[in-house]
DNA sequence: CGCAGTTTTGATTCATCTCAATTTGTGTGG
DNA sequence: CCACACAAATTGAGATGAATCAAAACTGCG
């Protein structure tokens, strides 16, 4: 079971690649931050292989029973809130590096679905083992209380966005956010593919998507970004960050 | 500082009463949910006595430096996040059992601010000595992750609200999350009082305080609830929830 | 008892939604 | 490789729900 650890080389399991976290240059975005090499070992041997998704698969559906957490390893996903009432909430858009499922702790059971935006794979941590190290590796355990934390504070910046901003504060505090997270991962922070429909975009920002589209428009024709579909351009960063906090105030 | 585990009597700090867990009614709602008599006391001997505050007094700022997590033993709070450019959105409502701060975990800094609606008091938990002894006792670990992993879908259900629904849905919504709250309490599911301001809901809720004092009118004159200022009586909860999922769908 | 803060209510404006038509892009199979 | 069908995106016109502005009524605190 530990015959991985510090192995350099990447065993291939049944259900994918297996990449240790060592080799892994999502290290640090994602739970292995700052571990020892020995301890980044400990975790890499209970980590259940990856499991690689094509465009549209379910990672997991709301109801499943919960038994792990993801990290995405690469790819794209999306999850979303269904309603019995037909309502649908997309509730984040998770990139490489970031962790997925940690919605099911609370209830035994995933109370969203998860969904590959494009081809992706995932690293699989069944989450009784993960408590079960972390209890021995004070680091792991604070890591994995951060990775929780910065997610409640996600969620509070996305209820800002809903409660407060109008749709093209919305739109540019959104691509803001993609590009700072596009950069954190050695993309360009300027020119980057948008992996989700107008829809999906509309779903996240509480808007329709028809004025998604518009916004995108009026950005274009005031030449704060370029737009080709799902191709974005940001041509002017300040003046699209200004949009969120316009010079001399909200109200002034 | 060890010395008041297991003992029934309740000792006087300077900051204010101290109560043990395993004393407190609110034990079945909050970290020390299911753990043994022993365990409970471990977690008793950690939890730095009590903080009483003043209606309109914080409990942390955003900025604060994070220490420890509060537990909510008594009274009411609201947390909400300020913008540089003068945005407030109120986050979340918090009574007794509940627990306060989880946002400060991953930045060690808080980014809320955690204000009392009515006198209140809470538990302080100072957060390294919680992951010290959680490491330590298994079910105490994954009540922690369980209370975390329920506040991400909490603000799931906030998105969800803010995301797709009109306003009189959303004041229903809040009414009837209220109500099952203090049910869960042991207070009365149809008359309570609301601790907080029209303003205050209204940033909850994304919406201007005008319109939720227009959306309590009419569900007044339509028979749902009674409205005197602060004081609510459900009179009629099948309507109320009605208000949520129409019968026949959203679209029909 | 009076004043400040809160709430209610009304009239009007405005942003976004809705409905509809068109264009563009994508993937598939002949 | 092209044509077709389907999905996604754009754009316009009009409807609507909530915001804004404004004034009055109520509450509770000092």
């Amino acid at each position: 079971m530990h015959a991985n650890v510090k192995l350099n080389v990447i065993p291939i399991t049944n259900q994918g690649l297996k990449v240790a976290c060592s080799e892994c240059n999502m290290r640090e975005l994602c739970l292995p931050f700052e571990l020892t090499d020995n301890d980044m070992g400990r975790l890499d041997s209970l980590i259940g292989g990856g499991r690689k998704l094509k465009r549209g698969q379910h990672l997991y559906r709301a109801g499943d029973s919960f038994e792990s957490i993801f990290a995405v390893k690469a790819g794209f996903f999306k999850t979303d809130v269904l309603t019995e009432d037909g309502r649908d909430q997309v509730t984040g858009f998770q990139m490489a590096g970031e962790i997925l499922g940690m919605d099911g702790i609370g209830t035994e059971a995933h109370t969203c679905n998860a969904v590959a935006l494009e081809d992706s794979e995932v690293c699989l941590i069944p989450f009784a083992e993960l408590e079960l190290l972390s209890s021995k590796i004070p680091s792991l355990q604070h890591n994995l209380h951060k990775v929780m934390s910065r997610e409640i504070v996600r969620d509070h910046g996305v209820m800002m966005l809903l409660g407060t901003m109008r749709a093209e504060e919305r739109l540019a505090a959104f691509l803001l956010n993609l590009s700072q997270r596009f950069t954190a991962r050695g993309y360009s922070p300027a020119e980057f593919h948008l992996r989700m429909t107008r829809e999906e975009i509309g779903s996240y920002l509480g808007l329709k998507l028809e004025t998604v589209s518009r916004a995108f428009s009026r950005f274009q024709d005031e030449g704060l970004i370029s737009v080709q579909q799902k191709h974005i351009c940001i041509l002017d960063i300040a003046r699209l960050k200004a949009v969120l906090a316009p010079p001399g105030g909200r109200i002034g």
